[in-house]
DNA sequence: CAACTATTGGAATAAATATTTTATTGAGTT
DNA sequence: AACTCAATAAAATATTTATTCCAATAGTTG
């Protein structure tokens, strides 16, 4: 309709519909006073209830509104989009990815697949930085701060730390072996140079703890040293990325991380994050402030020995 | 169904369905190992992507999970479910429940500087992932697409890709002999086992590259082999946190990281991100494609996030 | 090695959901 | 008071989505 474009239009339709809830709800504020009746109503239970919007069905969500199904489409109409499906995608994409600010931008550079060539390289790293933030909302949301201070209780009780990651998990165990090697603990990391990872096994200790970082398709050496830590009596942290982990039964205690994963490339942002926060909180609740560095010692560290 | 009980089922499905999410992951793990392939399949998946599953068609789920939708189906049967639909449903209710929860809570605690000691680790679980997250943010910026395209250029011409970084630098180059590793080129990581760094130096030749990733204060293994590689005509791509880097003049190429710092402890997920951005571009504008998808067997890669 | 069973992917079917069209209501205007 | 126009709900249609059924394959047991 709008054949003739003289008259002033009831509803200016938008020439373009909202990339993002955000700019929607935004969209919505300012038209607001303008919108008919049951339209102002629609608006106000989107900006309302932005999840039953995202999970729910049409019908759903106009019965909960108090409306009628067509409403809905009119009311998406009235932004520009097609339908009541279209503007219903910014809002489950929104819940998929809940990230405050940045995000969004990084979504709509992932959806525009008219990037140059050139730039290929740029893209990724905007992709696995857009993943990796997503992972890291995910695991603070996920760890619960008693899992972690029963993580860190454990770790302060052994009188030796080991440390074993096979593969991808090796970057997570070896970062872990360099935090943990300033601050004054006993660490051993089993790095399986020189095929001595049998004799290795002798140094787990009933008194230790071990630290075992495993990801699919969970390296069989892993589960090697796993299996003879319980058998010796050694304590079993674990950090893995599900509960149907061979390993998780034999655990005695288990943080799930799940990694940011961009063409099959999983990435360890989360993974190194977590040990990050395990040393910081082992540190802090354990050992006393004095090995801490000072609250934000911006450029230069002065008392980090190496780094 | 199942009105004949007397033949033996295909598989016993449970005689109620679960009620929760909750209760149906608990299953799972424990059912798990008797589930047929596609099925640990669809399993993982639901434990690893849960708000995709609230928020996804059963296509979108099939799709993102590798499987075929009528295996959805058949999932949820073995679970007591009439169809997928109905376990879907746990997950949106799940979904629901938990999202005005846990972001009031994060907002309380990103806001409320004075957390109980208690919860130190969550918090600085927190504090790490948001300085992690500013880290990426500006890694974004500052690196060109230019720049990140001449360096997988450099590496891409390599006969031998060589790896050198010691202590903190030390996860980003195994990670970086990880992911390259997969992708069948020739990669070379210095170890530093052994005491044979001397005769590894050897190794270096003309055609070849280095990647050599060091960070204050620039530990003197890493000037040694990349004085030595420059001696013998080897290309250097340096990671480096800083322009007065004591390698910033030898390096053919250069990228600068800047990692966030908490307690003076620094992270490694700019740097863990910028690697693996570096490889990917690397595969994908040298290699093609098909190197890509090696390391998860059983999940496969969903193009687009399914919604 | 053969017969059987379990498992899987694909196509057809059924269900549901969204959208368009149409008729009616109500308010404002001449 | 009759007309016009916008707004709405109900019904009808079109589309999407889930489920069932069947054929083919692979794995197992006798």
């Amino acid at each position: 309709m709008a054949t003739a474009p003289s008259t002033t239009n009831t509803q200016l339709t938008a020439t373009q519909p909202a990339a993002t809830q955000a700019e929607l709800e935004q969209q919505i504020s300012s038209r607001f006073n303008s919108l008919s009746d049951r339209l102002q109503v629609i608006g106000r239970y989107l900006l309302d209830q932005p999840q039953a919007v995202a999970l729910g069905t049409a019908a759903s969500v106009a019965q909960a509104a108090g409306v009628h199904a067509s409403a809905l489409v009119r009311f998406a109409n009235a932004f520009g989009f097609t339908g009541f499906s279209e503007l219903q995608q910014l809002y489950k994409t929104q819940l998929l990815q809940n990230q405050p600010d940045y995000q969004q931008r990084i979504a709509a550079v992932q959806q525009d697949h008219s990037v140059p060539a050139d730039s290929a390289g740029l893209n990724y790293l905007q992709q696995i930085s857009s993943a990796n933030q997503q992972a890291l909302n995910q695991l603070c949301q996920s760890i619960d701060a008693t899992a972690l201070s029963a993580a860190t209780s454990l770790l302060a009780k052994a009188r030796l730390i080991h440390l074993q990651g096979a593969r991808r998990a090796f970057p997570v165990v070896s970062y872990a072996s360099y935090l943990l090697g300033n601050t004054g603990l006993a660490v051993h990391l089993f790095d399986g140079t020189g095929y001595m990872q049998q004799s290795a096994l002798n140094l787990l200790g009933a008194d230790d703890v071990l630290l075992a970082v495993s990801f699919a398709p969970y390296a069989a050496e892993t589960q090697t040293v796993v299996q003879r830590a319980k058998a010796v009596g050694c304590k079993v942290l674990l950090i893995t990325d599900s509960r149907v982990s061979p390993l998780y039964q034999l655990a005695d205690h288990t943080l799930l991380v799940r990694e940011a994963e961009l063409h099959a490339f999983r990435s360890l942002g989360a993974s190194m994050s977590l040990v990050q926060a395990l040393v910081l909180g082992l540190i802090h609740d354990h050992l006393g402030h004095d090995h801490l560095g000072h609250d934000q010692a911006q450029t230069a560290k002065p008392e980090q020995p190496n780094v």
